[in-house]
DNA sequence: AGAGAGCGTGAAGGGAACGTGAAGAAGGCG
DNA sequence: CGCCTTCTTCACGTTCCCTTCACGCTCTCT
């Protein structure tokens, strides 16, 4: 399994870093480049998953740069999503002209930037992992497509988000999710301010696994994790 | 690939041409300033991989020098060594406190000298930037992603600052840090008057670490440090 | 060798983080 | 409209971690 690669053009150090540092938070690995035409060079090395692009850059402009990807084959469904500065509604449909697939309105939030991302690549099928293949880790089976998840064989009842829940922990074994990052992914946009009400969900999904509720761990001062399949002697 | 080029600042004329004597010996070349104010255009025009330092100058002195090294973006990650006259250990941490990467007293032997500077360029500027790798010294493996420290493929817990602290040093080994750099980096904004504090979160790593103990230097005097591999000849 | 500084160690108080129970808020369905 | 499920919030108890202090040892300088 390897992560999700993106190349993020944009000509603002200070953007680009916060971009790269949310990016790489999520697990994603990053490519930057801070002019179109570098930019170019840096999706022909790096051959990323999706591009994040800025509009208004110094040479190529964001539109130039899309413009070349799709008249090439090699780079023609590439996932492209366009950085705008707010209020520039004409670019926005230029650049969905020149087919970007999404756009996103600067300033934005980390959050709704990771949203938008994967939005994208679910929409383009490029998953970076694929949301309905089963999950079977240890005594639990998880199944995507029919909403069901077993215990050893018996199967229990979840709701919404504590399937969601249970599903991306189980997604991603040994990996330790904030609170924050939990609330993205299993709960939704909306502003929720006191993450704590991650816990609650936690305890209603480790009721539920019974004997098995130490399948999820909690991580002292950071958050919640899948346990891991150990194989020490 | 040319050779490495080395900046001194030295107001001591005998003190300089040994230095600069020695250095060309071992294939260095040598760029000299005598204060610091010459120092810093010095650099500025010759963009040396590496900075001798010292303390005591007139007019701008080391301390002065490093800040406004530290304070732009061309030289931020530049390596500096301060160089200082013996016993002035509260100088050294103040040093290291503006970024100095090493340190060493007068008067030193040249064979020391050239193997602090190699040791310091073998560390690499801008090696650990990345916060998610994983990082591996030895017996030790760090993961940060999964929140997980193993010593010969065992696991052991941490607690959230004994996690950060080692870290933080595995990053940088062989750098060593002030107890006052360390509550920064491990322990957080909360105005901490007791660096001795840090000592016990030192000590608290160094159990878990059993026989590896030693993999925690302390220097006395200044701070702590991680443990660098020794593989000169 | 003695004095003093710096560091290691043990223990204890206070506090932050988490688990838990329960009640209010929001949404869906009859 | 009213009931039900689910989500969210709050308060409280508990556990564990951080911090602090005192004391003894080690190292260094005179």
């Amino acid at each position: 399994m390897s992560a999700t690669k993106v190349v993020v053009i944009e000509d603002e150090p200070d953007i680009l870093e916060l971009i790269e540092y949310n990016l790489r938070r999520e697990g994603f690995e990053v490519a930057t480049a801070t002019s179109g035409r570098s930019g170019l060079s840096v999706i022909g090395r790096e051959k990323p998953d999706i591009v994040l692009l800025d509009l208004l850059l110094p040479g190529l402009d964001g539109l130039d740069v899309c413009r070349r990807l799709r008249a090439v084959d090699s780079t023609r469904d590439l996932p492209v999503i366009m950085v705008t500065a707010r209020g520039e509604e004409s670019d926005v449909v230029l650049g969905l002209g020149v087919g970007a697939d999404d756009y996103i309105h600067k300033p934005f939030s980390p959050r709704e930037l990771i949203a938008r991302i994967r939005a994208v690549l679910r929409r383009g099928g490029v998953r970076e992992r694929d949301p309905e293949r089963k999950i079977v880790r240890g005594p639990l089976a998880i199944d995507p497509v029919k909403h069901r998840i077993d215990v050893e064989g018996r199967r229990l009842e979840f709701t919404p988000t504590e399937f969601r829940l249970l599903h991306f922990l189980a997604s991603h074994p040994g990996r330790v999710f904030t609170r924050g990052q939990l609330v993205d992914r299993a709960i939704g946009d909306r502003a929720v301010v006191i993450d704590r009400n991650i816990d609650v969900h936690i305890r209603a999904v480790r009721k539920k696994l019974g004997a098995h509720r130490d399948l999820i761990e909690t991580v002292r001062g950071i958050g919640y994790r899948f346990r891991e399949d150990e194989d020490r002697g």
